[in-house]
DNA sequence: GGTTATAGTGAAAACGTTTTCCATCCGCTC
DNA sequence: GAGCGGATGGAAAACGTTTTCACTATAACC
């Protein structure tokens, strides 16, 4: 069942047929219906292998990120499968782990599937191989999520949102901030994170937070609790993403805490679910499946005028503070609490407005 | 950069090339060595499309989802992604919404584009028109979390696990139970765990079990509150997914309930962040990366054998419940509670042992 | 009425593989 | 020394498209 069956039936050419699918306007009225109608009625569907053959474009885009059991990257995905079926597109994801060896075989294995482009989240955008590799090849492909200056990318400022976290944290009355995180080592966003972090607490006045890195996921429930056994505790925690503030309630609850009672937790990520807990998650709402469409939009926008998406096609969307349940203003007064700041140490007034945390979807 | 130039670098026939790439042993020691290290040089990858015009064989797994939003299918994708993964191939999903139409779509799509088999769970797989279509091309298939005797299937029995669920509710003290769904006409699975849920009412000797349906997910914190406000109220509330339960226990508390106190609720699908829920989400544990990973590997073994997958090949996974921490005994004595039963009406042992509820693996 | 666009169509080449024959070469056997 | 068989490798066809080029009408122009 190929082009030469439906050409056989309608009367006419190979080529006649192939240009109804294609430039329908360059073939007579009739001459069309006929072939439509012998398509129809034998099921034709062009074959996509040898149009990938012929043309050198799949209209595949490759999808590589780190795992799809964060619900940030499930949603996400849902959005670039929402958009690329949209555009008539087929995706192919491959998950990584955040290992850079995956990343870079996932690579070759889209390339040599001839994608007509590629939408990443890598553990490093600076000092990559693979993305080194993508602009030799002279790829077309956007980061989704990473933030660098020199590739393209659709992603949301963590390093101010988290600043302002900080800062509404401040304003509630929290002067013991701690953050939690996985390994800073393993992702350029949890640095970004942690720098905004930093600076809000800077920014407030009050001395570098401390940070509880921990390397693997399984560990976090354990790691926390102990923490907050202890006396000097923190009152809020500040969590790199929204499954570990989760986590982190738990741990709190398993420390026998109450949350946000006693404990003040904030994610960020803005996965959906977290809407629904009880308290409520407060967290930096991304827009995820946004995040998604807009890579392929910008991808596709790319393929059109074929060239490579460049840096000045990035985008920063927005992101906004959901206030939620799990914080609230910091109890009056803790174990060791550090002593209340004197006239010449007291908080600065927050640089960024709490919320939105971003300019609206503008290029940056 | 094809083969060609490979073969002129090495000075031998495209055919030596293909060869050292399909049939390595058909080709001798030297000269493969000779075709290795130029293809090395040139960094030469076989190209996808041309193969598979050829042998009709893409390397390609189709996947056909309800949606990306729910965990259970991320989960479930990340299996199928590892697997197919390690098998050398890769998948293209498509996400339908639960819609019919976009269904057929889909599997035209994904027809077209030649893959080798295809991982769906539909809405309804008995009368499925997208069914029957596979089956008249003769395609390999494997439906996931479906189960349909005339269809090669990867599950968990749902009905046996909402039975052996209600069962042990009862034996928690609940005598007023109530079920929260979607849509039953929506989903064929949503179908199955209600039949389980009321044969489970039935082995206790209840009266026939509440159901408390929803047409949007957006609806269910709403209708679910309201029914929670009234003085009538169940003491345990089952709920057709983990997402769902979820959100009763959000509705639970806007009704001023505390769970599990005064309602228990247990979901069914071990979606993994219900693990780490505070209170920790009862429910029924399906284990969904297996179920996405043994359905690549039962579709990768009926390519081997050139034959497309049967209802023989079938496979029901064991769930089990987690008893988790929002379901406890029942409350001694809620506003209109039922007569306690009588002796001519009290309810029966449960038949089936309350967990695990499946068989082990087993071909069914 | 002769040129000249223009619309409509087809023949054939090309895309990069795999695979089916064949052709050679070499070492045996009788 | 004729015949045979296994090992090795090449020529060419095929997979199903798109696209270039050429061709034939018909219409349009002066």
């Amino acid at each position: 069942m190929s082009i030469h069956t439906v050409a056989a039936h309608a009367g006419v050419s190979i080529t006649t047929v192939s240009r109804v699918f294609n430039r329908p306007e360059r073939v007579a009225v009739d001459t069309r219906a006929r072939v439509l109608q012998a398509a129809r009625k034998l099921g034709f569907t062009p074959n996509a292998s040898a149009r990938t053959l012929r043309t050198h474009k799949s209209r595949i885009l490759g999808v590589v990120l780190p795992t799809l059991l964060n619900p940030v990257f499930a949603e996400c995905l849902d959005g670039i499968a929402e958009a690329a079926d949209a555009a008539g597109y087929a995706i192919v994801p491959l998950v990584t782990d955040y290992e850079r060896a995956r990343e870079a075989s996932a690579i070759e294995r889209l390339l040599a599937r001839d994608v007509d482009g590629l939408i990443l989240t890598v553990a490093n955008a600076s000092r990559s191989p693979s993305l080194a590799r993508l602009q030799r090849a002279d790829a077309r492909y956007v980061l989704a999520y990473n933030r660098h200056p020199r590739h393209p990318c659709v992603s949301v400022d963590g390093e101010a949102a988290f600043t302002a976290v900080v800062a509404w944290l401040v304003s509630l009355g929290h002067r013991h901030i701690a953050m939690a995180s996985g390994t800073l080592a393993a992702s350029d966003r949890a640095r970004q994170r942690h720098r905004g972090f930093q600076a809000g607490m800077k920014q407030a006045g009050l001395p570098p937070g401390e940070l509880i890195e921990m390397p693997f996921v399984q560990s976090a429930v354990d790691r926390i609790s102990e923490r907050l056994a202890r006396a000097d505790r923190p009152t809020a925690l500040v969590c790199s993403n929204d499954l570990l503030a989760v986590r982190c309630i738990r741990a709190a609850r398993l420390a026998g805490l109450e949350v946000p009672r006693q404990l003040s937790v904030v994610g960020i990520d803005g996965i959906a679910i977290g809407e629904d807990l009880t308290p409520q998650l407060s967290t930096v709402v991304q827009p995820n499946r946004e995040i998604g469409r807009r890579c392929v939009e910008l991808l596709i926008a790319a393929l059109a005028r074929e060239a490579a998406p460049t840096q000045a096609d990035s985008l920063s969307l927005p992101a906004f503070l959901r206030e939620g349940e799990s914080c609230t203003r910091a109890p009056a007064r803790v174990a060791t609490a550090p002593r209340r700041p004197t006239a010449g140490h007291r908080p600065m007034p927050a640089a960024t407005p709490p919320h939105p945390t971003d300019t609206r979807g503008t290029r940056r």
